[in-house]
RNA sequence: GGCGAGAUAGCUCAGUUGGCUAGAGCAUACGGUUCAUACCCGUAGUGUCGAGGGUUCGAAUCCCCCUCUCGCUACCA
């Protein structure tokens, strides 16, 4: 009997690369909300893919020398296998490179423009000629370019832009008497109080600098840009069509649940919605914004070879205790952590400990007491009760958490169910009744309740860690029950025989033994980024290239030797440095020129603490104009590299040269 | 700089509208037990509930202020 619809669906993944384990977490968690509420009854559809347009895919497809079609394909193919690897139970894998989304999207850029929603304009601003952008006049530093200084001139470059004022206040009023809307509800104030409150710029949603991405129809020098093209999968893969949509539209939309990173909040919670008014359409039930597992201690970087993956948890933990970890580990609010000694120590002390060793010994009991077979003979005692009254009070507890999307504090309740079913191992010590011919039945009875006890959890389990809930029955010689029958207890088949061959479902690991596999693992990785970085650059030997291999930046604008011989370069040594308070990345350093010292300003925080910077000699640019920069004067420039990531690195010259020194 | 969230046991956190000696899990110590994967059960804890002030019969909870952390955003020569 079906309660009706439940849609859900996961952000899509950006295929510029294979998802790391705080990628994977998601589609998990959604995987673990999905399987509840098919068991609650619903009738559910849930929806993943990947996000597969856009400059970024096509530059990687150009470097490996492939079309951006085929290193997608191969991408897209690479998330679909760690979704199934991990047990994912979704109905549909979008794609935004399938031909019906992009039909489907080419008809609602085109619906939108007729409406007039969508217009053609120009990036109407100040542009810089040689940087090749705009910037607004609250960008502009004294009226001039703030990446180069020079000046700027009014122009104009053709785009299409959408409307986002017409629906402000419409998507306001929405999100005030909605307030389950935008989950947790710390991000529904900064969207309201970042955007919309002060007022919302019109979204710009083609481009013309790049190709690959669906082609405006009327406009074929135009693609669209990514946010129209990518949160529309939600409804063209269910069947949406501005001429006429299906009955399985009708059916799933609105969505129930849009599960996504926090990064992407402003997208699903404005522009979304925003589309959606402007389409005519019902706007999402709720939008959840998740926190991030991230790893502890060193920063996550493929170079290092640190990067977790969950392929790699899988070959070392299996599926379900990855599944475990990530949805038991992961807080609603805050950021989660992981690291391979946590993975380990909850694998021991929750899946080893409690719950595989508890079906272990209870399956053992009636193997030794009982040849197996597991009878109720009533024989009850007054310490029954109270696990009875666990174990059946249990599914409340989790359905209650669940609908708050408390998935964590779920999956805590089912443990305590096992819990429980240890501590009453405890109480009525089987083993003690075992040695009392008169205790026959009793035992039997207690070792019934435990059976009965297991099959409950294991059933509320099953929305979690599907596999190992489907061992245990089995090993019980039963079947899992419907959420329905979990308020019941007694519905194991007297006289049943469990497996008479208990297999171990967690072994426990020892660090020491796991430890070695992982550093093998790091090891690999670190190899392949690295010989994928040599291929790049051509063969060279991979330290040579520890970052990117090369960087083309826009050319500028030619100076002639005047303009270069007004800079004034000197070598200057830093002889003290430290953070510019009230400033997240600004460092405030005193520079010795020669005699004089001046105070340098600079945004490096990021990749140097004031204690390295101290001592260091580098290249200044001395006769800049002097400038304010969070309340701080500088009084120059500290030059620097800059790599694609942004990584910076100071310039100091490669022999040793005195404070002071001109470089020309 | 603007807006917001937070600071509770060694660690990760819970503490609803202010109310009895402030809780859970993990880790630690001790005790019990032996069916089981050296497991499980019990007990013990330690807390200036970030600092200071105020309201109240009573504050972890409400108000003010301070320190620090985090998020979004702006700036970052």
């Amino acid at each position: 009997m079906s309660k009706g619809k439940y849609y859900i669906t996961t952000a899509i993944a950006y295929t510029s690369g294979k998802p790391h384990i705080g990628n994977t977490y998601e589609i998990i968690l959604a995987d673990a909300i999905a399987r509840y509420k098919r068991a609650e009854g619903y009738d559910v559809w849930f929806q993943t893919g990947t996000d597969e347009h856009g400059q970024k895919i096509q530059e990687k497809a150009e470097a490996a020398g492939v079309t951006p079609k085929a290193f997608v394909d191969e991408v897209a193919g690479t998330v679909k296998n760690i979704w199934d690897l991990v047990d994912s139970s979704y109905d549909s894998f979008v794609r935004t490179t399938d031909d019906d989304h992009e039909a489907c999207v080419k008809k609602i850029f085109k619906k939108l423009y007729d409406k007039g929603d969508i217009y053609k304009g120009a990036y109407e601003g100040m542009y810089c000629t040689p940087c090749e952008s705009f910037w607004t006049e609250s960008q502009l530093v004294d009226g001039k370019c703030p990446d180069c200084g020079r000046d700027v001139k009014p122009a104009k470059e053709e785009a299409y832009f959408f409307k986002m004022s017409k629906y402000a206040d419409q998507l306001i009023e929405h999100i005030n008497t909605h307030p389950e809307f935008i989950q947790p509800v710390s991000r529904k104030n900064e969207m309201m109080n970042n955007f919309l409150l002060p007022g919302l710029q019109d979204l710009c949603v083609s481009r013309t600098s790049f190709t690959w991405g669906v082609q405006v129809d009327f406009d074929p020098k135009h693609v669209v840009y990514v946010w129209l093209d990518a949160l529309t999968n939600y409804i063209t893969k269910i069947g949406y069509d501005p001429d006429g949509s299906n009955e399985m539209f009708a059916k799933n939309w609105p969505a129930d649940l849009h599960l996504i990173g926090k990064d992407i909040v402003r997208f699903h919670t404005i522009y979304w919605p925003i589309f959606l008014m402007a389409l005519d359409l019902p706007l999402p039930k709720q939008v959840f914004g998740h926190p991030w597992l991230l790893q502890g201690g060193d920063k996550m970087s493929k170079s290092k070879g640190n990067v977790i993956y969950a392929d790699d948890m899988v070959d070392l933990f299996g599926v379900d205790a990855t599944r475990y970890f990530v949805l038991h580990e992961m807080p609603f609010e805050n950021d989660g952590v992981i690291t391979w000694d946590l993975v380990i120590e909850r694998f021991n002390s929750d899946l080893a400990n409690i719950l595989g060793n508890l079906v272990n010994r209870t399956v053992s009991m009636s193997n030794k007491y009982f040849g197996g077979v597991v009878r109720s003979t009533e024989i009850a005692d007054e310490i029954d009760a109270d696990l009875k009254a666990v174990v059946t009070g249990a599914r409340d507890k989790v359905q209650d958490k669940m609908n708050k999307l408390r998935v964590a504090d779920a999956i805590s309740e089912v443990f305590a169910v096992f819990r429980r079913c240890n501590k009453y191992i405890d109480e009525t010590m089987p083993w003690a009744l075992a040695k009392d011919e008169a205790q026959q039945d009793r035992l039997a009875e207690v070792l019934y309740n435990l059976t009965e006890a297991i099959t409950i959890g294991a059933s509320l389990l099953h929305s979690f860690l599907p596999g190992t809930a489907e061992k245990i029955v089995a090993q019980l010689n039963t079947e899992l029950r419907g959420l329905e029958d979990l308020d019941k207890f007694g519905l194991y088949e007297s006289g049943k025989k469990v497996t008479d061959t208990p297999e171990i479902l967690f072994a426990r690991l020892k660090a020491e033994d796991v430890l070695p596999k992982v550093e093998a693992i790091q090891a690999a990785q670190k190899a392949e980024y690295e010989a994928e970085m040599a291929r790049l650059n051509g063969g060279a030997p991979a330290e040579a290239i520890e970052e990117a291999p090369v960087i083309d930046i826009e050319a500028k604008e030619e100076i002639s030797y005047e303009d270069f011989m007004k800079m004034q370069f000197q070598v200057g040594e830093i002889i003290a440095c430290e953070a510019v308070p009230k400033s997240k990345k600004l460092l405030c350093s005193q520079v010795k020129i020669g005699s004089q010292v001046k105070q340098i300003v600079s945004g490096i925080r990021k990749d140097y603490t004031p204690e390295e910077m101290v001592g260091k000699k580098v290249m200044v640019l001395v006769n800049l104009k002097p400038a304010k920069l969070a309340g701080v004067m500088s009084e120059g420039m500290l030059l620097c590299a800059e790599d694609a990531d942004g990584n910076l690195a100071l310039m100091t010259p490669e022999k040793p040269m005195p404070s002071g020194a001109e470089i020309a």
